[in-house]
RNA sequence: GACCCCGUCGUCUAGCCUGGCCCAGGACGCGACCCUUUCAAGGUCGAGAUCGCGGGUUCGAAUCCCGCCGGGGUCACCA
């Protein structure tokens, strides 16, 4: 079994087309087939480098590995005219295809009337017996009958050849069209599973007609729904992020981006998180949903968490790195250091660009105090609780999160307060603000030295106020 | 407009093929409570769907049949 994705290079790749080609990559991982990439990059004006290296690095970050493809040449529909010219002289040659020189005016023409009669524009046929040697070259399609899509998700679906025309293989200026470059492409390719979006499934009609007139076998065809934006309107920009690359900016984990995406549209029972194989292994077609799928943020960043939760310290460690670099923060060199800080925020945070901001004080000190709590913490007894903290935890040589504890249980237990007291000043006082990690880890993590400098420095300021 | 696709909690879905186990199950989100050094995480409970609507078949329909309505897609010498 052979599948390809084909994305034209426009833009970066879409949440849509990342989901068409996770279908096509699942589906070739489950049966042991191809995942062919082809570079649908005939509208070269629209067409650049840059838009497919952002492509194949999406590809890339989603971990959706192809068999064939770029940069191996051959792969792009500028890199295959010889092709298209070999097959349309085929199809001339057989009498299955023609040639039109019917003015584009004219066409127009004919269209507007055809709208006007609110009718289907249709090509007329004029130049079907003309037997001109050149203009644009049009497929003859027959005139009676009806081409049925034996749609894997959809089922039979029929269109009557009426509702056809002889549509354009080539154009007057010699470049072929994407119709017709797609069932080239597809049938050179040995193709045998066409799964693409949904908005294809009226071309496709005219392209298996193509195929017969080409007499080759007609590959199946897997037709997935649209992604819906909130208003179930397919998703475009107006919706907000819709590329993969904003996703990955954002710090959702592209295993949860995996996940997520098979799950819009497919199901396996009640089993809502899937690892890469568990995906791999009970992937089919035939349990894609044929309704469009509205996008959810909110389950993608649940899903991204579900991930941040499970992935090994080392692992989170590594892959906050460049978050932490963009932030312009660094971390310390202490071995196993990281792995703590992230151990230590993995269940407060659903992408790593949160882990970050959660995360930022253990890199820096506070710019200030939350102006909510400050005024009731850092009071002159603030400043008295703060002094006698700095104080024995500077006399605490071990500093680990069990004698740091020790040190707070003996001070509550002498000024005859309850831990909140002194946690919630001590958070003030460290991070700024009263919501953090444990306390007790955060001192540690932070050693004993930048603790009892954030307590000094948070009564000076308490101390200030009075 | 024509043709085609789609229509189960707000959202993703299970169930539909092979009618009864479904006065519809799970998940996200939402609410409450529990746990608790804060925030989270976790646990428990809850609200939430007359299965788009209307007919029919049947002892019985989300599931089968017919009609309708709503949403979307395609109708280019664009891809």
């Amino acid at each position: 079994m052979r599948v390809r994705f084909a994305p034209s290079p426009t833009g970066h790749l879409h949440i849509g087309g990342a989901r068409t080609a996770l279908f096509n990559w699942l589906f070739a991982r489950h049966h042991g087939g191809a995942f062919i990439l082809r570079i649908e990059d005939t509208d070269r004006s629209r067409s650049t480098d840059e838009t497919i290296t952002s492509i194949v690095d999406a590809l890339g970050w989603l971990g959706l590995d192809w068999d064939e493809g770029p940069p191996a040449p051959g792969y792009r529909q500028t890199e295959r005219m010889d092709l298209y010219r070999a097959h349309a002289a085929r199809l001339l040659a057989a009498g299955r295809a023609y040639y039109c020189d019917c003015p584009p005016e004219m066409l127009e023409r004919e269209r507007q009337e055809a709208e006007r009669r609110k009718e289907t524009f249709r090509y007329s046929g004029r130049c079907r017996g003309r037997g001109l040697t050149m203009g644009a070259l049009r497929l003859r399609i027959p005139a009676e009958g009806a081409t049925v899509v034996n749609d894997l998700i959809h089922g039979p679906v029929t269109f009557e050849h009426r509702q056809l025309d002889d549509w354009i293989l080539v154009r007057t200026d010699g470049t072929p069209t994407y119709n017709f470059c797609v069932v080239v492409d597809d049938v050179t390719m040995r193709i045998t599973h066409v799964i693409r979006g949904n908005d294809h499934l009226s071309n496709t009609p005219k392209q298996i007609l193509c195929y017969e007139a080409l007499d080759y076998l007609v590959p199946e065809f897997a037709h997935v729904s649209m992604i819906l934006g909130a208003d179930r309107r397919r998703l475009s920009k107006r919706h907000g992020a819709t590329s993969v690359q904003a996703f990955r900016e954002a710090g959702i984990l592209p295993e949860a981006m995996v996940n997520y995406l098979a799950r819009l549209g497919w199901a396996h029972g009640d089993q809502e998180v899937f690892s890469r194989e568990d995906l791999v292994e009970l992937f089919d077609i035939k349990h894609v949903g044929a309704s469009g799928a509205v996008f959810d943020q909110a389950k993608l960043e649940w899903l991204s968490q579900e991930y941040v939760k499970r992935l090994p310290a080392a692992d989170l460690a590594r892959r906050l790195g460049p978050f932490l670099a963009a932030a312009g923060l660094v971390p310390r060199e202490t071995p196993g250091w990281l792995e703590g800080v992230v151990e230590t925020l993995r269940e407060r945070a659903k992408t790593l660009v949160e882990m970050v901001e959660r995360g930022r004080f253990y890199f820096e000190r506070p710019a200030g105090y939350d102006p909510k709590p400050a005024p009731k913490f850092l009071t002159a007894e603030g400043a008295r609780r703060l002094r006698l903290l700095a104080e024995r935890l500077a006399a605490d040589r071990v500093f680990t999160a069990a004698s740091i504890e020790a040190v707070y249980r003996g001070l509550i237990e002498a000024l005859g307060l309850t831990l909140v007291d002194l946690a919630q000043l001590t958070r003030l006082a460290v991070t700024g603000t009263t919501a953090s990690p444990p306390i007790f880890d955060v001192l540690a993590l932070l050693g004993r030295e930048e603790t009892v400098a954030r307590l000094a420095t948070a009564r000076a300021v308490a101390e200030a106020v009075r």
